[in-house]
DNA sequence: GGGGTTTTTTCATGTTCATGCCGGTTTGAT
DNA sequence: ATCAAACCGGCATGAACATGAAAAAACCCC
């Protein structure tokens, strides 16, 4: 049997039973646990089945979290880990500034609610989602929202930004390598995403590994100004160690 | 049974029966109150429910969500045709603000498509909505973004009004009267509101008539200050006439 | 068909996680 | 004011987990 066959089945099974245990399936299938947890993980990382301490359930059967239209994005699974990796970085309480962007998104639904945090943003859906928490005291940073992006840009976000200091900046970008540090297509967001960097302690990239293949016109950070770079596990052991080399510490989520 | 299993379960009673408590959760799961006092706090963290001594509630039978949820859904009807009259004050270029609200709301969804506008706003969820637009041009104020009303407030979003000079202002109130003027509960928004009327040529208030039975603690216009005065057909004539006695139009949509 | 490479699986390791148990403290009803 | 119930934090434990090295299987090109 093949380890394509064996998934089909376990997520099958996933379905129909409603939950899977990693020990039965052992059995079942006569292979150890080990590679079982290597299909749960595999399934994980398609977006088929959540996965739990002893086993997993299908996503379906979680009546969780709908909101913050994600439908019709890519690599959800990755920017899931992505950001679940991301909470690590996130002080005790104080402040941060999470940058608009899809996986910095996903970053904003997965905020722990036992803490008294400041997020500052410049994206309006975000702000959105993240109003109604009690524990978060959510700003906002005004100016011309762009359609593309859905952020603001321009004087009034900038200038707000130079009076402010933040434990941890949570940075989004089109682009990034060692060669060529961070960048993005629209100057207009790298001025802001400068001036966020600017305003923080700490630095955190939150990027897949689709990110690590371009460069893009305006370039707002260079590596060595990022503390923390995560992405997920698609992204290439190789730039990752050189990333590392150039200084900031690199996970692979 | 899995920890995750366990707590979709007490999550789903919870809200089903409106509350859980840890010992019958404890007999019935068949596992020890620690365990379950520890699914009560991992739910808690993330927002679903709220720690009380014996159990927990769900949170949105404390008084958060459905606030705004039901705003929207009340006198939907009559919010649309207010919103349809409104545009008949639109210019036909030029700059305008539209104020947070659940009738402005409905105004942002039917703006036109073929004239060049910029819009000044200071609520997220509008922004949102209307930065995909390509007629548009989307300022957003910046600020605090209250819970409430998912509205920025504070002095970010109050010292760009100041430099601000627009055609019309859309407002939204929670109370009307000619006595008592325009009114809110929340003192921060009146001051964002006064700032928005101050900027702008012409002043439209968009209310349905349920507006015009109460006062509120601040207030932040004067009937005099406003142009026009957009409600329902459920407006009494009689107050409709004394509105109109004191100064501004007043339209019954 | 045979050496080298890649992929898959297993095995052994140290670590993390879920849960239970126990003492001390807080809470809230009587 | 009293006191039992509920809570909290620490600790123990076994199961589940991650990881890297080694073995096995599959592949593959000549």
């Amino acid at each position: 049997m093949y380890a394509e066959e064996r998934q089909q089945e376990i997520l099958r099974r996933a379905r129909t039973i409603g939950r899977v245990d990693v020990v039965t399936l052992a059995e079942e299938f006569a292979v150890t646990t080990e590679t079982i947890r290597r299909d749960l993980t595999a399934l994980e990382r398609s977006g088929m089945l959540r996965r739990v301490h002893g086993g997993a359930i299908p996503v379906e059967r979680l009546g969780f979290e709908p909101e913050l239209a994600a439908r019709d994005e890519v690599l959800i699974a990755e920017k899931e880990r992505i950001a679940k990796a991301a909470l690590a970085e996130l002080p005790e309480d104080g402040a941060i500034i999470i940058d608009a962007g899809s996986t910095t998104g996903r970053l904003v639904q997965a905020l722990p609610a036992d803490r008294e945090l400041t997020v500052i943003v410049n994206s309006p859906p975000l702000a959105t989602a993240m109003a109604t928490r009690l524990n978060l005291t959510v700003i906002m940073l005004g100016g011309r929202v762009r359609g593309r992006t859905l952020a603001t840009v321009d004087d009034w976000a900038l200038r707000p930004l130079a009076d402010l200091h933040v434990d941890v900046a949570f940075m989004a970008a089109n682009g990034c390598s060692v060669a060529k540090g961070l960048t993005t297509p629209y100057p207009a967001e790298a001025a802001i995403k400068r001036a966020m960097i600017g305003a923080a302690q700490r630095c955190v990239l939150l990027a897949d590994h689709t990110k690590f293949a371009n460069n893009y016109l305006a370039r707002f950070a260079s590596i060595q100004e990022i503390d923390v770079v995560i992405s997920d596990t698609g992204l290439d052991t190789g730039v990752a160690a050189e990333m590392a080399a150039a200084g900031p510490e690199v996970v692979r989520a």
